[in-house]
DNA sequence: CATATCTCAGGGGCACTGAGATAA
DNA sequence: CTTATCTCAGTGCCCCTGAGATAT
């Protein structure tokens, strides 16, 4: 009675393909972060923040669909390491904005070809066009989880 | 709050998009297994089992991509949980192969229908044929990933 | 009062490293 | 001897829940 499986033939799901692929970039990450002092979340969090300066942690974690509180924990981990400003919303007292320091600037700067490769890498088999469609498909895929939240 | 900034040159990398994805994913998968007893990982290591049955820790490991400690961890919980069973391969003293047990058949069943849902509700914006290429894509993706593993 | 942000406290999952036993 | 598998021990990150203070 083996290999009797009621899904023979049956595809690995959409869900699965992507977690697979985050699976493996994040370990590619982290091998290619291992000696800068970050991990992959903490970098992600900073590419977020080069390309939009001034969010709060709270903004921050909406953004990467996690709780206000493990944001809180990366934040804090980046600002020990110096990599982060924070200052009070002058217009409103309850928010703290995050910016780049120029520490961590460098540290996006010194990164920033090696997780390019890695990209190329991923995309090697692919055209351009294809890229394009797998970019365009991606954010629909999160806009459209993003429409309906856990909650 | 908007999700998209113009004044960065820097467009939002793919492996960025990709991690997004995942987690949002992640989240709303969280969510639907919240009553389950396993988590987002060990429901994804079971789907793995219901398409390939007899695979070892050390294959399940090597399959996404973290160390087979890691995998141990997670193998120990479903087999705790009554919903795997493992033997020694007979032919490789060293081997134990791993077998989901019918708890874990009724578990994935349970849920197929949920995740279905979920899946679909994040390609509801896509065509047939952008779904298919959008899979294919993502394998082509891990594949290349897989080829020049990190270490 | 209701909502939003931030913080503290505690816990669990899951990944890592390192080391060791056993078998092929 | 070298390699592969599995296990144990310890560690750290990240994400969670719950609760509370403060500001809007």
């Amino acid at each position: 009675m083996r290999e009797v499986d009621s899904r023979a033939g049956t595809q690995p799901s959409l869900l699965y393909a992507v977690k697979q692929v985050e699976l493996a970039v994040r370990a590619h990450l982290d091998d290619i972060l291992k000696e800068s002092g970050v991990t992959a979340v903490q970098f992600t969090a900073l590419t977020v923040l080069r390309r939009r300066d001034g969010l709060t942690s709270a903004q921050l974690a909406r953004n990467s669909f996690v709780k206000t509180q493990s944001m809180a924990d990366i934040v804090t981990a980046l600002e020990n390491g110096g990599l982060i400003s924070r200052r009070r919303d002058p217009s409103d007292n309850r928010r703290i904005l995050i910016s780049l320091t120029e520490k961590g600037r460098l540290l996006l700067r010194r990164y920033d070809q090696p997780v390019r490769e890695l990209e190329d890498r991923m995309v090697a088999d692919l055209t351009a066009k294809q890229v394009r469609d797998l970019r365009d498909a991606l954010n629909h895929c999160r806009a459209a989880l993003a429409d309906h939240p856990p909650h």
